[in-house]
DNA sequence: CGACGATTTGAATAGGATCAATGGGAGTGG
DNA sequence: CCACTCCCATTGATCCTATTCAAATCGTCG
């Protein structure tokens, strides 16, 4: 990888408090790629051979089974994903696919392991890491086994608001039929959940939608921080 | 707590890779309690004051919101629960209570993130611990978002029934009314889908579940390593 | 303009949930 | 030991949510 990049990777959580001596071995054992959108990077059940890193773009996390496919989760920058395979020295349990055009960083995995093993920094940093990763599924599941579509609907446009700037609209980050994936349902019911969430000032114009009673929707979500907030 | 637990203890996971000094001064911080079945111990949205581990008997972990009540997992001997909240020192995203009369170690939250800061070894084992969660989460969500009740159902028993030593039936670890829970449908649809699969051979017996015809059954579950596998 | 994919809408269906009532054991107390 | 009670599990009936299949509409890009 380019020289230049250095500094925007070390940047990251997970490298942050890594010497750089280890830092300058491990990265340039890397690659560096840029992808175009909708080209799969990893498929679930191959063995994990790199870490992956979204430095820019957007990465989709999917499952199938059984014919059937779901989003499991969207990866922004600057967000790793599967780094559980790459510890355990397991398969992947996800499958992944750049979702617009990213510039992704691949780590081997066997480096990643060499260095949590040798440098305690990098542990602590990588168990940060792993416990957000757990408390985000933990959330997911919460959701889906708590709450109805609709709920989940209205509570992702509350979340999305909070982190436009609650400017009283929200642009949706994917197209709809991704969002609808991940919040476990159909396009179809993603539309009618929109139109279910009319009467409480939602109003969709193409990606963006308007958020014009959010008292209202809020009483509709009954948003739960153990659920929808991102920090804790 | 008894020396005599000591051995016991030592020889989860968690602690085998520790030096034993370190084991020994963590141990003497932490509490050993014997409580009856139905005692909640914590409850999502508390502090994480104490790593848990269930050395005997068996803990229920669920979550509630809106007045809604789900079983996110059972934690068998010798299991560790809310090692991420500790990890991170935030707040517990799940409650717990013990499903039978049960055999916990409570360790100072405080003792283990200095633990895992000074020692290496026990780091690492933090990781694989960790690791385990998270994929075993996944798995869950996937399950839910890719299953129809009766094939989740289905896929389970074949579990147990592989868990069990294979001996053509099965006995519910747990009452019905939790299993069903637990695999994210109402009690009565619990009944409903066992009905479902009585042409596939599963008689049910109170609390053992007979496998007449494992053949149809994993035709209909159809079952997945990368949903279904515990160790992987 | 035309074509393709994404989204929306419509209609019918199915899967699960809910409500209500009944059956069945396990434990308690007489 | 038996009757009683209570809780769990099952069954029935109905409702509701979400899925499915089909078709129409919208938007974008060539």
């Amino acid at each position: 990888m380019r020289s230049s990049d250095l500094p925007e990777v070390k940047s990251i959580h997970l490298f942050e408090t890594m010497n750089d001596d280890r830092f300058e071995s491990l990265v340039n054992a890397a690659y560096l790629q840029t992808f175009p959108a909708q080209v799969d990077l990893i498929h679930e059940g191959d063995p994990a051979d790199f870490l992956y890193v979204v430095l820019d773009g957007c990465v989709e996390l999917y499952a199938q089974s059984n014919g059937r496919e779901t989003t499991m989760a969207m990866v922004p920058p600057v967000g790793t994903f599967i780094l559980a395979a790459v510890l355990k020295d397991a398969v992947y349990l996800m499958s992944a696919r750049t979702s617009q055009q990213s510039r992704i960083l691949m780590i081997p995995s066997q480096d990643i392991r060499l260095a949590f093993e040798s440098d305690p920094d990098f542990a602590k940093a990588i168990i940060r890491e792993l416990a957000n990763c757990y408390r985000a599924v933990i959330k997911e599941h919460k959701s889906i086994k708590l709450r109805s579509t609709v709920e989940r609907l209205a509570n992702r446009l509350i979340r999305y608001h909070t982190d436009q700037g609650s400017i009283g609209s929200v642009l949706l980050p994917y197209d709809k039929r991704t969002l609808a994936s991940l919040l476990g349902m159909a396009p179809e019911n993603l539309s009618r959940a929109f139109n279910t969430l009319k009467p409480y000032g939602v109003k969709v114009e193409g990606a963006t939608v308007h958020l014009n009673d959010l008292s209202a929707l809020e009483t509709l979500a009954k948003p739960n921080s153990l659920i929808d907030d991102r920090t804790m």
